[in-house]
DNA sequence: ATGTAATATACCAATATGCGTATATAGCTA
DNA sequence: TAGCTATATACGCATATTGGTATATTACAT
């Protein structure tokens, strides 16, 4: 299967083109986008675990955190990510309305 | 489910994508996919339904054939679709070249 | 050292997806 | 009318994906 068609399967799901679209804005830990998404942890943890699996983002340790971030350096999915998210819809708008709310580290979830 | 997801639904698949591909170059019936892509006929008719049902293909009936190609109107999926195909891949390549030899009508399949 | 918080992962069930085979449909041709 | 060609679709099966629940792991705080 080419890189194409893995980046295609990754962003063909509702959760982790929340993830992604929130990203895009600031780096986030799995419990802020617990809170910002409403969803389970889990669930969370395992979409983030299917975007770096294909280097779509990259970690940074921060004191008992993890902060998820775009990874920048690759090229051709940030091109594609950029024209997606050109275009972005109303869940979309709405989440990121939301991470602008809670500004204050807000864990524990 | 949104706009987008439903697009990259439609664009997670490999299959889907070499038509797409091919789409872009030009106007293509069934069974002229069915010969530059070696695959069955009903498999091509599933696909190409599925790129009907989010409207990324419009289709022309010319004789006895039904023409299919990409879209021109619908515009954030068009600016998504460049950047998508700007780095294509090896089999994808392949595919063009062998539309390229292809130029002669050959169905019956 | 013990507890707690953040994150990851294993397991399972439900659902979705893809594909082969067979068949339906529609139009053209003899 | 009968048969052929192009295309679409129904059915069934195999596999993939998702998400919940429970649990593991790691690190920090007391």
């Amino acid at each position: 299967m080419s890189n194409i068609n893995e980046l295609f399967k990754v962003l063909s799901d509702e959760t982790r083109l929340r993830i992604i679209n929130l990203l895009m804005v600031k780096s986030l830990c799995v419990c802020e986008l617990v809170e910002i998404l409403d969803l389970s942890q889990p669930k969370i943890s395992k979409h983030i675990a299917k975007l770096r699996a294909i280097n779509l983002v990259t970690t940074k340790k921060n004191e008992q955190y993890i902060f998820y971030s775009i990874d920048k350096n690759n090229l051709a999915y940030n091109e594609i990510l950029a024209s997606v998210f050109k275009n972005t819809d109303y869940l979309l708008q709405n989440d990121i309305e939301k991470l602008k709310n809670i500004k204050e580290f807000v864990c524990t979830n």
